[in-house]
DNA sequence: ATTGCTGCAAAAAATTTGCACGAAA
DNA sequence: TTTCGTGCAAATTTTTTGCAGCAAT
């Protein structure tokens, strides 16, 4: 079983109160308003465990270091601008994945980001 | 304007002859066939440069490193097996994503993964 | 009282850069 | 011949690990 730690809580609740994937030195910088000395070691081992579990989901986008953000808002994808690079999460989802499964395979899950031109840009 | 040398040559050659996306790592092992001597920081620029050009494209998947192929062969995604790993191309797409924009975004592209059991697992 | 988790520092892994030389234009 | 690209090694950057002490059960 996982303890409860006041750094794991620290971790959790910079992720909340962001809103937002973040980076592990976001994390880390967030995490420290909360417990000064905590190191990125612990928030490294912290998000592995946490995506390990299922808290968390790991959100990649080419060319950038991975991001995480709580998985416990239900299914959602993202949107990445181009001009201001904001990710944006996105809450519907498209219908017709199964189709595109080559015979012979099964879809049971998928990942979406869309990129484009956010309302601001 | 970029040089002809045998070094990109054989990194663009490695990739054809794979057919789905490589690692760097990878790249430099199936390059060095063609070219004994060449060093995995002439696989980063040449990677980097090309990818620049539009000639490769970044295949980035959560929590693994990042893998390239040709862009040349269209417009396409990707399907991981949960069972063995393996990234497989996905030729068909999805079709009603512009939908999926929040009032005031503008959708120009995008990316799709998809996980599941491929054919041999 | 146990045992897992943390902080620190060091190690490992992944990627980038400086520089002298060789190769493409 | 004039760059640009390469190989090599060193430097960065990102992530992981070893270990002694503290904290959660």
């Amino acid at each position: 079983m996982e303890r409860s730690t006041i750094q794991r809580s620290a971790i959790h609740d910079a992720l909340k109160r962001a809103g937002r994937p973040l980076l592990a030195l976001e994390v880390l910088e967030l995490a420290c308003e909360a417990v000064p000395r905590i190191g990125i070691a612990t928030i490294y081992r912290n998000l592995k465990t946490m995506v390990d579990e299922g808290l968390l989901r790991q959100v990649v986008l080419p060319g950038e270091n991975p991001r995480f953000e709580l998985s416990g808002h239900g299914h959602h994808h993202h949107f990445q601008c181009k001009q201001c690079q904001k990710v944006y999460d996105i809450h519907s989802c498209p219908t017709d994945l199964a189709a595109l499964a080559p015979k012979g395979f099964t879809i049971e899950d998928h990942d979406l980001t869309l990129y484009g031109r956010c309302k601001n840009c």
